[in-house]
DNA sequence: CTAATTACACTGGAGTCCATAATTATTAGC
DNA sequence: GCTAATAATTATGGACTCCAGTGTAATTAG
């Protein structure tokens, strides 16, 4: 029913606290023993026996006291977020974005590269190398000290972190996106849709922090869905949740039919070129784009429609690269939500701009360390992470 | 993150270890304490004390030793089923069906009552009375001892048990049915939407057991959905989850009405019986009475893409009025979820019959016992389930 | 009737948590 | 500077829970 049914040791029980207090330090800045045993529910000298097996373990530090307050100052302790690093990359068409992060999932380090979706898999790869191996080398990180890496990429994405299909980028079908990263860093890789880690990354840090059930757009030159259910992110039985797309009654292809229109005719050179042209056009009121929009807005509330009758969510986030223009979307599509749907969320536009994606691939390369943290077994130390052997994928060249 | 922060006492250990048993327990026929102690992970010494503090309590009684094996006889314990029970009742349109069932979900007893859909609110919930009233004689039940009730009615219901709109039983929408069958019984009601509890008994004890994520299909005169996502009923922030139907380009309104034009063009006096007439002549291979279903079947499937591309569930499951005629819905609903789905996933018909919803209102009658029992504090006494307030509903006349 | 088998009952030891009291370090006020 | 007040730390003892090991009881097989 509920829980795991194993009975428990003492040791689970230490455990279990330990862990408690792990939860209650997260992201704190430090706290005293005091505080933490107030939080945890535990007496003070429980805390003090937690705290003291945690420090030596090393997940824990000890902070400077602060003075000022009368009495006895007090020790302060936080959590090691500096005992280990993740990493998460992006893999989109325009650029590749990696980013690492500490425990805290505080992104210490960043590294851009420009690329063109018109690039080969071999040119996009290789530009992976280069972002990534950037990003390490400007934390001064060895490729043995990253614990867990998160990777999103466009496409459907199978358990052994291969590209089954991707649409927006052609070359991309079939690259094992887990083994090539998995050469550039120890640890596991995890490989996932992009759209449902723009959603896990709202849901983590961003405008969807607070609601559990959460519909996230991936909307752009693509247009895409992720979302969260019960506050965890919905993959489905095949990783291929969200997908509604897929299905012509949703009107999603024909959505982005009315922004390619623009400025003429022909098809234009750069198509993201001519879309910003086109969003900044109708925020200038020109009549033209402006309908372009609304008839864009229009057919993308069909599809959004469906997945919030199916789901009833609290939020719908609007993101990808048309959430820059967010407030040109998000009142017409108010409007049809309005028409459509029983009960119309709340909607709101993602505040990540482009670094969305990347922050749910870092979130992802820690929930496997929370994962292990969590799981059965006694509590690991911290060097558990730099022992862990790759997941079941093998390097193919 | 994971579970809830909070620390523990070493009362939470024990009463961890206390739920481990009552769950290994659950739906067996009758176990030795060796074998709860293997299967809990438990030394033998430490399975014995929690064992007998549960026989204290009342959770768990000792069944007959077996003779025949070598060795001295081991007793037998088994949970306390009998302990308490809970009633389910699904009001529909055409019968009120109510069950008793023991804490293991064994329905005891049943009750049933024919009512129409024209039948006016005042008339109906005279029939629930009357259903409710006879299966407590029948299983010789004093009000007071019903430790909870679930309830299942058409249309949505909001957190206190209103209804708050019956498309098909308009007369019913506004009746508080929760505070309605509160007063036939002590505990607390809960009240929701029949699809959605069709979906629970799948998952329960139904042909969706396995799965984790589950769309399940009221096909019926009345078309709905219900959902199971990582093994639990979602419901949706305001409840409204499912009502894809809602929205026409899912085509569920059209999808009737292929089935309605039978035999003639003139209005039938009984709907019902008409189509069933339509799915028998279907079956004897009338070309008109095909092409009927054959319609119904791919509009339905507009919907039900929807729904499978949002979710990605395992499994689709068939239940509703029409899942008798299941076999000729099955093979048509795969070829056109084929056409439109990424992936489509296994079908299978309902066998529950008219009684799937009444079960899973039982279940979630149960899920509140289980959550009780689960919850915080103290493990609870099974009297502790006759003293409970009732939920904030207010009866109405 | 005896040996083998299996379950039960008892004991002592270890681990964990908690409440309470004694000790220590700091600030505030004079 | 000295003392009182404040609040954290340290130390002590008790209670609870689990476990391993040992001896006892009840049954079957031969």
């Amino acid at each position: 029913m509920t829980g795991d049914l194993s009975g428990g040791d003492l040791s689970r029980l230490r455990r279990l606290n330990a862990l408690a207090v792990i939860g209650v330090l997260r992201g704190e800045p430090a706290l005293t023993l005091t505080e933490v045993a107030r939080r945890t529910g535990l007496s003070r000298a429980s805390t003090e026996d937690v705290v003291r097996e945690l420090l030596e373990r090393g997940w824990m530090i000890e902070a400077e006291p602060t003075a000022g307050t009368v009495g006895r100052p007090a020790r302060r302790y936080r959590f090691h977020a500096d005992a280990g690093r993740v990493l998460g990359v992006d893999i989109g068409g325009h650029k590749i974005l990696a980013l690492v992060a500490d425990l805290d999932g505080a992104v210490t380090h960043t590294g851009r590269v420009a690329v063109t979706p018109q690039m080969g898999r071999r040119q996009r790869l290789a530009a992976v190398d280069r972002a990534v191996g950037a990003v390490l080398a400007d934390a001064g990180l060895e490729a043995a000290e990253v614990w867990a890496s998160g990777v999103a990429t466009t496409g459907l994405v199978d358990a052994t972190g291969r590209v089954m299909l991707s649409e927006a980028l052609p070359e991309w079908t079939g690259v094992n996106v887990a083994s090539h990263v998995g050469r550039l860093v120890s640890g596991p890789v995890l490989v996932e849709n992009d759209g449902k880690l723009a959603a896990l990354a709202e849901s983590w840090r961003g405008v969807a922090r607070y609601a559990k059930d959460v519909v996230f757009l991936l909307a752009g030159l693509r247009t895409g869905a992720g979302l969260i259910i019960d506050g965890k992110l919905h993959r489905g039985f095949g990783n291929a949740a969200g997908e509604i797309g897929a299905l012509p009654a949703a009107r999603w292809v024909q959505a982005l039919e009315h922004l390619r229109s623009w400025p003429g005719d022909d098809p234009p050179a750069d198509p993201d070129a001519a879309v910003e042209d086109l969003f900044l056009a109708a925020r200038d009121g020109d009549r033209k784009a402006g309908l372009a929009v609304r008839r864009y807005v229009k057919d993308l509330a069909v599809g959004a429609s469906a997945l919030v009758l199916t789901l009833d969510p609290e939020l719908v986030v609007i993101g990808g690269g048309f959430s820059r223009s967010g407030d040109l979307i998000l009142e017409p599509l108010r409007r049809e939500l309005d028409r459509w749907c029983v009960r119309t969320p709340e909607i709101r536009v993602s505040g990540f701009g482009d670094e969305g994606v990347a922050l749910g691939a870092v979130r992802l390369a820690l929930d496997h360390v929370d994962a292990v943290l969590h799981g059965p077994g006694e509590l690991v130390d911290p060097k558990h992470f730099l022992t862990v052997e790759r997941p079941r994928t093998r390097i193919e060249p």
